[in-house]
DNA sequence: TTGTAAGCGTTATCAC
DNA sequence: GTGATAACGCTTACAA
């Protein structure tokens, strides 16, 4: 196991440590032999920085903070969200060498707002993509900028012209899906809302109200029932939306797990998908390629959403300029099985 | 924000900074009267120490890294897997200063090998917690091995005297489960088998024979179908099982993602459960207590064998006295409501 | 019980 | 282009 420094590089190559330390850091200014030398030393010591020393120098930590609402404390079934996330600033974190420090907290505790300075005293990060919902809680935002560490926000529910955030456009694929099954004749259209106090998914249903007027067809509050994100919820739903005279030819929901719950009515029901019944979601969490039939839905863009924030964060921070106002990531309509042409 | 230092500390003090490190690192041999002098100049400046002069100093990380399998190279629905284990690595590190940094990837790539190197060398983690299915993988483990960096596996499908280990007790629940269905006056139990290449998995199997004897039941081939640990194939092998003339009266599947699969085809088949037909699984996916009927399963204990992990790592490194052997901790059966008695 | 001084392995300044 | 040499903020012998 390598334990050389850069004193023995330097040594072995017959240069400075400086020199060293240039060829390290791609600078420029290095003969073109004398970064040979060097690197030949490098490979036969099999020498690697000192990350603690580096940044201890630099005076900067590689350090990537990812906060976000703690899944254990509530369950949630798609947890596949958190993932994506993690996916996203890795991907940026390995490309970069900086390295993701994971940080689920639970805001209904009353300390949340020391624990985070604490974290951000210690590890001292290079700056901090804050998830949805914590991204919309004033007294969390307050104290991560308290510290002045660099901060940017995933899907807080509305532009900030003079922070850094990063969302998706809720509203405009709402109305997209709401136009393309429309486009397939259905003409009557239910929704499920999603949980109240999450602002982006709220959003999804002015969109699906912006989609049917798009589309020639009225609103009418009949076609509408409540959800809260839970697959339970969904199921119950549905089971309102379909119990009635005239039912929907198809169901679009807020989010996926409320279209599974959807779909299991369905199948409870006898109701053939998408046959009889087209249904919709939102998320493109794992389960929704895996069921049968296969979820219609919208793919958000959490992974790439994450790597858009962590970039942001570290040419914020490299390059002395910082990238201020709402970055758009748009998600995308994904196709499946459950819906088809309206029956009839 | 703090940016003052254990120099600051110590003037205002009016000690010497070797004292000001003594309170911080809560050493013993400092008058009280003095440490009160230190804590106040400290709570005054607000200082926090500087992990990278700690690590050069005492040249170590105060660092866990907790390496698995990579989710967005598969799609696994079950991604909560990952997240408790990350919950379990995160209690430790959280009380005893250390900070997790996570290292999702794909055992396929050729170049894993040195890819974990890298890691190892750039980050130099205090330990390195390693989950199933990386820990049976020859390769992998060899190649952290190497590196010399103290490592714990996490249920690599057998028993290591000489290396840290941490495991359920697959087997033996397994067995317990397939007893708990016999004394509910099933006698014909069918099993579906999990992923082949997966041994913890396919220790389930053989406790269900040993449970199956233990009860004094036969085993017959004809109760047993094979899956994958997917869904779908939950639902293929249910399909084959229940199709059968003296069909089984309950269905124990080797984990929890099959057993769903299970579920859904009785209830498209008609098949009342558990009036009909009991079924249960293994993991406890967030999943299982959300459908209805909840899932009868067994409780794995991923967030407990993570935090047993990290404390063996932890201790190892701080003791000098690193605790080898498997550590085994128990799973636990969860009796929810797809299991009932026999039908008749 | 407390303090002094020498590193830890880098980066940064400024000569050469 | 290259190289001394001084930080960076802390721990750790070793003294006192």
């Amino acid at each position: 196991m390598s334990k050389s420094t850069i004193n023995d590089v330097a040594r072995l190559a017959g240069v400075s440590i400086k020199t060293v330390s240039r060829v390290v850091n791609r600078e420029s200014g290095v003969r073109d032999a004398t970064r040979e030398k060097v690197e030949k030393a490098i490979a036969e010591l099999n020498y690697w920085p000192n990350q603690s020393a580096r940044d201890l120098a630099a005076s900067r930590a590689h350090l990537i903070c990812l906060v976000y609402d703690d899944p254990s404390a509530y369950k949630l079934p798609s947890s596949g969200y958190i993932i994506r996330l993690q996916e996203g600033v890795l991907r940026v974190c390995r490309s970069l060498g900086y390295e993701l420090l994971i940080h689920p907290c639970n805001y209904r505790n009353d300390d949340v707002e020391s624990e985070l300075k604490f974290l951000i005293q210690r590890a001292r990060p290079t700056g901090i993509v804050l998830a949805a919902p914590l991204s919309n809680i004033p007294k969390i935002v307050r104290a991560i900028s308290a510290t002045g560490t660099p901060l940017v926000r995933l899907s807080p529910g509305q532009k900030l012209s003079k922070e850094m955030v990063v969302a998706t456009n809720d509203r405009e694929f709402a109305a997209e899906m709401t136009c393309y099954l429309a486009s397939l004749g259905h003409r009557r259209i239910g929704f499920i809302t999603g949980h109240p106090r999450h602002k982006a998914v709220g959003h999804r249903f002015e969109g699906y109200k912006a989609g049917l007027k798009a589309s020639g067809l009225t609103f009418s509050e009949e076609l509408v029932a409540a959800g809260d994100n839970s697959f339970g919820s969904g199921e119950a739903a549905a089971l309102k939306l379909l119990d009635r005279k005239s039912r929907p030819t198809a169901i679009f929901a807020a989010n996926d797990d409320m279209a599974v719950g959807v779909l299991r009515v369905a199948d409870r029901l006898g109701i053939r998908v998408p046959d009889e019944l087209s249904i919709a979601g939102c998320d493109d969490i794992t389960l929704a390629e895996q069921i049968h039939p296969a979820l219609t839905t919208i793919r958000q863009p959490f992974a790439a959403m994450a790597e858009k924030a962590t970039l942001m964060l570290v040419k914020g921070t490299e390059e002395s300029e910082a990238p201020k106002g709402t970055v758009i990531v748009p998600g995308a309509l994904k196709i499946r099985e459950s819906t088809g042409p309206a029956p009839g």
